[in-house]
DNA sequence: CACTCGTGGCG
DNA sequence: TCGCCAAGAGT
């Protein structure tokens, strides 16, 4: 590390365990993946393929938006086992929407590892949990501490935004993650190993936020820098954003009586192993309309119903829309015919499904 | 190691 | 309307 990095005093340390893990028994979040601390304190524990699924979910994606998923998944694959005997196909419907893609390649690869070589049992070790597809870091850490008490150092959004601002970081992200880190690894105890990440973690998503942190109610105020000596939600500081560049396409549905054409994407990459509509490629420049026409599946009356515009992580996409009945004889060996009324059940993302709604086809 | 990889909610 | 960003991992 650094020289010049900073080390909480031992004082600090103390008092600032104490008074986060005993906020935490008055104000933990009851998440459905969670063992409460005072069911914890009687010893119960966490399933740990329960807390493995959630761990996943929750990468980069708000509890919120995670629940419902998380339930599905629960009711549908109650097991490790039953999720790995699953169709991938079957895994990446259900995880339609959620979002990068390639977590629900890595969840069913990973089931698949743990009942093929681990006897259908998660790992116990930061070190083991580590080489399983999907775990990083911040993941192999989280379940050794959640589901076996083990004082490994947990390091997500959260903590680094806790810890960035109780000890005022000027340094950048991503360039602090380093010191971020090892200021969390001075704070990590034996004692109630499971329940001071979560403490930690609680505290980042409820108290101290990204934005309009509520300081007042917070139970580390006092020992808290960036609210003594500056704004406190000016940390972690960051470096300036780059513009999301745009990006032009056309997406195509073709009908069929009650049905629309499908395909599959390739099996990595953007919405890898996705279904969608065909569509061409997408540009930087917005091309003429004879040009796109050459990208549609089949010659056919298109007729231009709107567009959509979606946000990805690295650039923005516009997509004109065209839609046409296919003639009678229309043969095809790429895709296949979906019904507009069991589209829950194809690997849609929400592009996609953007895509079918302007085009009408989007029907319950 | 910089880049890739989604989506929805919220101020 | 728009920028921000959330329990990161893989390459």
């Amino acid at each position: 590390m650094d020289t010049d990095s900073i080390i909480p005093l031992p004082k600090t340390v103390q008092v600032c365990r104490k008074a986060l893990l005993d906020w935490y028994d008055g104000h933990a979040r009851d998440l459905p993946w969670r063992v409460l601390p005072v069911a914890r304190s009687e010893g119960q524990r966490p399933d740990p393929y329960g807390v493995w699924l959630s761990e996943i979910m929750l990468q980069q994606t708000s509890v919120t938006a995670v629940k419902d998923y998380y339930a599905a998944f629960l009711d549908r694959w109650p097991g490790v086992e039953h999720l790995a005997a699953a169709p991938l196909e079957d895994v990446l419907t259900c995880w339609a929407g959620l979002g990068y893609y390639a977590r629900a390649r890595n969840l069913h690869a990973c089931a698949q590892r743990v009942v093929d070589q681990h006897g259908g049992v998660f790992p116990q070790t930061e070190a083991e949990l580590r080489t399983l597809p999907g775990i990083g870091d911040y993941t192999a850490a989280a379940i050794a501490a959640i589901v076996h008490d083990l004082p490994t150092n947990v390091v997500d959004g959260n903590v680094e935004r806790v810890m960035a601002r109780l000890h005022q970081v000027e340094r950048p992200l991503p360039d602090a993650k380093p010191e971020l880190k090892s200021l969390a690894a001075h704070y990590v105890l034996e004692y109630r190993a499971a329940d001071w990440p979560q403490a930690l973690m609680d505290l980042g998503a409820t108290i101290c936020r990204p934005k309009n942190p509520k300081c007042d109610l917070c139970p580390l105020e006092r020992h808290c820098l960036a609210t003594k000596t500056g704004k406190p939600d000016a940390y972690p500081r960051r470096r300036p954003k780059v513009a999301r560049p745009v990006r032009y396409g056309a997406a195509f549905v073709l009908c069929r009586d009650d049905t629309v054409l499908l395909r599959r994407r390739p099996a990595k990459g953007l919405l890898g192993g996705m279904s969608e509509v065909p569509n061409s490629s997408w540009q930087a420049q917005k091309e003429v309309t004879e040009t796109v026409m050459m990208s549609a599946p089949v010659e056919a009356n298109w007729h231009n119903v709107g567009s959509v515009r979606h946000v990805f992580t690295h650039f923005a996409l516009e997509l004109d829309i065209y839609k046409a009945e296919a003639s009678e004889g229309y043969q095809t060996n790429e895709g296949w015919w979906a019904s507009c009324h069991k589209l829950d059940e194809e690997a849609l993302p929400s592009l996609m499904r953007k895509v079918l709604a302007q085009a009408g086809m989007l029907l319950k």
